[in-house]
DNA sequence: TTGTAAGCGTTATCAA
DNA sequence: TTGATAACGCTTACAA
């Protein structure tokens, strides 16, 4: 491996000149300057990355730790992430499932880290939190030094799919719940059933789902039983909702007339459904972005709001049949 | 940060013997090993990677390079990477979209790499495998020392998807391409113009698309104009189809009764469409694990098949019609 | 079985 | 403006 040593031998200067040189420091004249970059270059010389983080502690590199490569959802919220670390000189590493890579956290590989899988232990972040390490989740509230959260505003997200549904005036009201050890679902679900409290007396039913279409055929089944001819239902998810969409018909519904939708999340399959899902959506590649920047922030020391919330809004479609704004 | 030589000091030995104590040598009696590895887990002791990498020359990580995390796709692929990776103490570390973590590879931070990005220039590939770094590309075929492939089937692939398509007897045969720098395409096309060529005579059209469901809703109009009304249409892959089962309907045309399709990639929508897309699989996840095992067979000094490519087979569902097989 | 010490490739301090 | 040299945290001959 060609390193600074052999430049210096090369150049006839010191290694410590080349470090100077490699390094764009005013310590070197403009033309050893450039002669060191000509001699690196022709030895194709590549900085061996180990022995610079060994010096400087500090990788300039930032683990994201997601459940997944599965779904839309993801591609948007990373490319925000990445976008903006690749503006400050970051680079990303992403370990999915359970990888082993959580590791390199502790083990100093990355200057900081953003956790967006609910297998991730809260022990676990609350740990190497203590040790000093600077971590942003996007899916819990931990309340200890070094950890910021990011988060989806579900709450608010919930009242307006509720407000949403109620203006097209269903005589009852479903609810297509995610697992429950999802913490979206639960605040979601807690959120949209005291608005429902608040704001209407139309009977409330709860079918437990798991965020799945498959949950979604199930629920379908589910308010076929029922018998009701008017129902609205809020899908805490678009996957669920296309599950309605998939079965209702064979059951003899139609999504948009005999049962009102609202979903949640805005997936790229939702307009193209018939009738076009009404659902909140968010900026996934914002969130990314907000993500990684307050996560930077955080490295270079610079002040942080303690918990930032993303913004919902209502995308309104078809899905709620024919109403008045 | 506690390292190895806070830990020598508590246990009153040298770090020599905490080192081997840790990476579990037989040099050390397994008294002293016990109370060296307690005293480690007291002090929340981690190793520090850059400091074992730079002495080791080695980091058992390995660079992925992708285009993006869009798509059902990859999922599976990655997956199948990571779990071989997890099984033979690799870690896996992903680059996308152009990441300026290509660099990894020269500075050897990872310990060699898979390319599957037609954007990763094969001049630079050549160039990291001539300064001695293992790469595994998925996408092409080069042939330089320490690069292997492990490629897809696209032909023999193309040849089961004409086959399976004539069986329909359609009145004339239409292609759907991908972009025309996407070397899948390329190879897809190719293949199945040439078996056309060999085993029918009837008239063929060869429609340019880029792989997306917009490519296919243009291409259903371009089949309207045509004014068959029993066309075969092999889509290069299966997202053009699915833009082809959107339009039709539109213009008069029944998918599988009007217009025969078979696609390729076996997208999971496939089996819900109406009727099922017929289409060529592959398994994702075998490629990813195969890609896998051959790297680290490369790195670790091991034989390997230079060329390796992964067998296709037809997924028979409702979308030539009603077919004797 | 344990300790001493060299060295992995880089950066950074201090002298020259 | 440059050069000698000591770290950074770890592994590993070689010596004791």
């Amino acid at each position: 491996m060609v390193g600074i040593r052999d430049i210096a031998d090369k150049a006839g200067v010191s290694i410590s000149t080349v470090s100077y040189a490699l390094n764009d420091s005013d310590k070197v004249t403009a033309e050893t300057k450039k002669r060191i970059l000509e001699i690196a270059d022709k030895l194709h010389y590549t900085p061996n990355l180990a022995g610079r983080m060994l010096k400087k502690q500090k990788t300039n590199m930032i683990g994201m730790y997601i459940a997944s490569f599965g779904g839309y959802f993801y591609h948007h919220m990373i490319d925000g992430v990445a976008q903006v670390l690749r503006e400050n000189n970051y680079e990303l590493i992403i370990g999915s499932g359970g990888s082993h890579s959580r590791e390199f956290i502790p083990q100093h590989l990355v200057d900081g880290a953003i956790v967006l899988d609910s297998d991730f232990p809260t022990s676990l972040i609350e740990r190497y939190a203590n040790a000093g390490n600077q971590i942003v989740v996007m899916d819990r509230e931990i309340k200890v030094p070094n950890v910021r959260q990011v988060l989806l505003g579900n709450q608010a997200g919930a009242i307006q799919a509720v407000d949403t549904l109620l203006t097209a005036n269903p005589d009852a009201v479903v609810f297509i719940t995610g697992p429950s050890d999802s913490n979206d679902s639960q605040l979601r679900l807690q959120a949209g059933l005291t608005r429902m409290d608040q704001c209407s007396d139309k009977p409330v039913l709860v079918i437990h789902g798991d965020f799945t279409v498959d949950s979604g055929h199930h629920a379908a089944d589910m308010i076929a039983k029922m018998g009701h001819r008017n129902v609205g239902v809020f899908a805490l998810n678009d996957e669920m909702a296309i599950g309605l969409y998939e079965r209702l018909p064979e059951l003899g519904l139609k999504p948009g007339v005999d049962v009102k939708i609202v979903g949640f999340d805005n997936d790229s399959l939702g307009p193209y459904l018939t009738p076009a899902l009404t659902t909140i959506d968010y900026s996934k590649h914002g969130w990314g972005e907000l993500t990684a920047k307050t996560l930077i922030n955080m490295i270079e020391g610079k002040q942080t709001v303690k918990n930032q919330v993303l913004k919902t809004k209502v995308i309104h479609r078809g899905s709620l049949g024919e109403t008045e704004c």
